[in-house]
DNA sequence: CTGTATCCACCTTGATACTG
DNA sequence: CAGTATCAAGGTGGATACAG
C-alpha cells in the first residue's frame, strides 16, 4: 500500500510539493480560527482581533494576506468613518472542506489514543 | 456552511485543537518524504538519508523520533554488525491515508489554480 | 479602525565533526 | 552504521508603539 501513488502521470515530486503546499497554506498556527470563524460570516479586523485571543494584529495581517493571496478570503475596504474592513471566505474556501473533514477526524482519533496512553 | 460543527457534544475548541494537532504531526517539513518512502518498505536509517536528498542526520533523527512518538513508525535494532536500525510503517499509519487524499487533491488543484493566474 | 514599524526571543533548520 | 554535540543562521511569532 502507499501513501502517495506515484504510478500516475503526474510526477511523484509533484504531488508531495502539493502536499507541502497545501499543509503550508491551511497549517499556520491560526489559520484553522481566522477561516472557521469567518466561516460563520463576515467579520472585520476589530472582530476577529477580539474573538482570536492572543493574536497580534501584526500576526493577524500576515496570516490575512496570505489567506487572501491564495484566494481563500476576500478583503473588502469600507469607506466608513474611520475606515473599516470586512473579511470574508470566497467560495474557493470551501474547497478546503475535505481537509478539514479528514484531519478533524485524524486529529481527534489521535487525540484520544495518545491520551489514553 | 461551516467548516468547523461545533454543534456537537465535543466543544469547537477541542476540536481545532485536533486540526492543529493533526496539521503539526503530518505537516512538518520532512514528514511527507519519510512516510512516503517508508510506504513503499521497511527502510534503515541510511536509506533514509540518502534518498532524502538535502536532510541532515539531525533533522532526519528528530523527525523519525517524533514519528515514532506519535506511533506511526516502528524502529527496529537490528543485532548486526555494525549495528543497523530498521524503520517501517505501523498499521495505525494508514489511518493517514484519508487525510493525505484530501491534501493531495487540494493541493493539486491549488497550485494548478495559483499557476494559472 | 486598520494596520505598519520596531525590536526581541525563540524555535527550527542546517553544516559539520565526532562518538559508540 | 546510527546517531549526538556543537555552533551558526534564518524565519516565525510576539509586545508594543505609532501612523494614516
Amino acid at each position: 500500500m502507499k501513501l502517495v501513488d506515484c504510478s500516475g502521470k503526474e510526477s511523484c515530486k509533484e504531488k508531495t510539493l502539493a502536499f507541502r503546499d497545501a499543509i503550508e497554506l491551511l497549517g499556520g498556527k491560526w489559520k484553522v480560527f481566522i477561516l472557521q470563524h469567518l466561516s460563520f460570516g463576515t467579520m472585520r479586523f476589530k472582530d476577529l482581533q477580539e474573538t482570536i485571543v492572543g493574536i497580534s494584529p501584526k500576526v493577524l495581517t500576515k496570516e490575512l494576506q496570505d489567506l487572501e493571496q491564495n484566494h481563500l478570503i476576500t478583503r473588502t475596504v469600507n469607506h466608513t468613518k474611520p475606515i473599516t474592513v470586512s473579511y470574508s471566505l470566497t467560495p474557493y474556501a470551501y474547497e478546503t472542506q475535505a481537509v478539514y473533514n479528514a484531519l478533524l477526524e485524524f486529529g481527534t482519533k489521535h487525540r484520544r489514543k495518545i491520551k489514553n496512553k
